[in-house]
DNA sequence: AACAGAGTATTTGTCTCACAAATAAGCGAG
DNA sequence: CTCGCTTATTTGTGAGACAAATACTCTGTT
């Protein structure tokens, strides 16, 4: 069972329901949502908590909000993509476009092969070891089980925290809210190939503080990953055609 | 003169109060803010204002609030760093710490360059040609005035949206939010190099599709302005003490 | 008929008050 | 001293009203 939060307040379970039918395209760029005193009656809440949902969406650059003229949906590439949240909404529906999920790992493929070579240079014998323990688990547990995955999570978490650049950091956050969602796909089309020997590679490479050859694993890492969910997309979007 | 929005509304300009005293440590993380019926009594707004605030900045990472313990800053790396807004933020106050203009260079340094590849490869003609005229009002109009800033603005987003991966558009939107205050410091630190033979350099290579040459151009682009930066926070770090 | 201006209606923005729900902290029993 | 209950405080939600801004309409003028 997964540990779901018991229920989010009522704000913020309104602006992700908004904010899931906006970056999914049900609600189109330049269109105008309801009024909010509608948006309350339709949804049976008060005014103020649209209002809070409505705010958190116009932080991220969804809306924008004005008098008379009302609440409106942004462009496309006004939206604050990078943001976590809104980047875990884009996979709620059904599968995301497929241009969006090549950006998602052309990004990857830029930020963290560099990520992984400056953790190798600058990584300290207290990360390597936590980096060992990691991958062990991920060795033991597999990664069709829940404590594998979350030690692969770690694993490429204490490599970006290596970075000790802050900024990174963030942003494969950010990406990796995304990832997630990505191997679920994979795994619902059938078992991926096994991605075990490169993370060791990437090891082996950070333990001999080895720039160019942690680069060239999480290039392989990353392109095979790449290669399985597109086909897992493929296939999944065949079968809902069927 | 700036086009300076006449008056935002009042959560607005809340919310912006209140981000900028946490990025800058003002308020630091792990502290309580003091509860809604104080903060709109020390404001003079309503509660429902300060709320909407609060709810911007919690959907930015920034704080978390629980009934009965009020509403808590959240720890440095739950932030989301890569929000424009919040970025902009961090260069409210003072010059911002040295680690984070390094980090913000770094992570430049990875994703630009590889994007100047993606732009030399993938450019259409037109996008060339619009990419020719921003060069020139560049050269024109010269980078220490405004409109000279605006064209080189133009110039970096036009290779962004090149690449047609519009993650990489919605970073770089969110790197140049910040880039453009660096830039300011340089400015008012003393004359900083010309970086028009650079750029020129960097055009000359999109035009003939050579990835190696953008990359290149790009780094050589990146690196100066970070010499540059780094010496006009250490000049103005010294006329602040004395 | 075209256009400019004032007026109006609608929508978000702000304020007030009230109560519900959750929970941290204090209290008391064992 | 520990555990469980009570309670007080804080956020969460609700309802209604008015203010402010502005898109739209309608009128009067040219």
């Amino acid at each position: 069972m997964i540990a779901r939060k018991r229920e989010a307040p009522a704000h913020v379970a309104l602006a992700r329901r908004l904010g899931v039918s906006i970056v999914t395209g049900e609600r189109p760029p330049g269109s105008a949502l309801p009024g909010e005193i509608d948006l309350a009656e339709s949804f049976g809440v008060a005014r103020s908590v649209i209002r809070e949902a409505l705010r958190m969406l116009s932080g991220k650059g969804l809306v924008v909000s004005k008098p008379k003229s009302g609440t409106r949906i942004r462009e496309r590439h006004e939206w604050n993509l990078l943001d976590p949240q809104l980047l875990g909404w884009m996979f709620e529906g059904a599968a995301p476009p497929l241009t969006f999920v090549r950006s998602l790992f052309q990004l990857r493929l830029i930020v963290e092969p560099a990520a992984a070579e400056l953790a190798a240079r600058q990584r300290t014998p207290r990360q390597l070891s936590r980096l060992g323990y990691a991958l062990e688990e991920m060795t033991s547990y597999g990664l069709d089980s829940e404590p594998g995955r979350a030690a692969d999570q770690q694993f490429h978490a204490i490599i970006l925290k290596a970075t000790s650049n802050e900024l990174l950091v963030s942003l494969s956050a950010s990406i990796s809210a995304a990832v997630r969602w990505t191997t679920l796909f994979k795994w619902r089309a059938g078992e991926p190939r096994d991605s075990l020997p490169e993370h060791q590679r990437l090891f082996d490479a950070i333990a001999r503080s080895d720039a160019a050859a942690a680069r060239a694993a999480t290039v392989g890492l990353i392109g095979q990953a790449a290669l399985d969910t597109e086909q897992a997309i493929a296939k999944l979007g065949e079968a809902e055609v069927a």
